[in-house]
DNA sequence: TGTCCGATTGGT
DNA sequence: CCAATCGGACAG
């Protein structure tokens, strides 16, 4: 709450940051337990921070939906292979960035990707950043690519650490009469047998969740 | 160097 | 349902 006054905003609190061992759980304990929390970016245009309501664990390098399958580090996937809670950033089709967060015990790259937030702060400039200026707030992060453009995460933030200043993440539970459900992860047909993995995470009902909003 | 393709999105 | 669009992954 603390951190979303606006006086706050400018110069963000450092004592709402996740300590490091929130990273150094299970994958999908991290996953599920982001949902609810706020993911903050304080950029040079201004500050915007969304309540992260839908998430996906990717957990290379069994994972066949995983950027990391195979266990190799490549120059995308580099920073999935580094210290867990820094930022793993990564373009799609050539024109949306896709922000993760990177998780896993030693030796395991393993990220959670956040795929849609529920705008708290800075929504003129979201809606600045993609030129849509009557955009309803429950659009502008409903995505992971649109996050990314509203929340103004590009490649400049790969690798960063999500306890610094710039891009950090700061701890929140569901709201009363909220539920997490979880169902399969989105639109990796290639990934077979991980196709079925239940390891998408989200607020059940919720109108900034991309993709189906309910169980079942 | 060349070819293939996607953890998406927006419009038909 | 379908195309846009381009950096990266990988084969040769």
């Amino acid at each position: 709450m603390s951190v979303f006054h606006s006086r706050e905003c400018a110069a963000p609190d450092l004592a709402g940051r996740f300590p490091p061992e929130f990273y150094a759980r299970p994958t999908l304990t991290v996953c599920r337990s982001v949902i609810g929390s706020y993911l903050v970016h304080a950029s040079e245009k201004g500050t915007t921070a969304g309540r992260i309501v839908e998430a996906e664990a990717y957990l290379g390098p069994h994972d066949k939906g995983a950027h990391s399958f195979g266990g190799r580090p490549t120059e995308r996937t580099r920073a999935m292979f580094g210290d867990k809670g820094h930022a793993y950033v990564f373009l799609i089709y050539g024109a949306y960035w896709c922000f993760n967060i990177v998780c896993g015990p030693a030796g395991k790259p393993q990220a959670v990707l956040i795929r849609a937030l529920e705008p708290a702060l800075g929504l003129d400039l979201m809606r600045a950043r993609i030129g849509k200026p009557d955009a309803p707030a429950e659009s502008l992060c409903r995505g992971p690519g649109k996050l990314c453009l509203t929340m103004g995460i590009t490649k400049e933030l790969y690798g960063e650490d999500l306890r610094g200043d710039r891009l950090f993440l700061v701890p929140g539970r569901p709201r009363r009469g909220e539920t997490i459900a979880r169902s399969v992860r989105l639109n990796i047909d290639y990934a077979e047998e991980y196709i079925h993995k239940p390891w998408r995470f989200f607020i059940q009902g919720n109108r900034s969740v991309s993709g189906p909003r309910r169980m079942g």
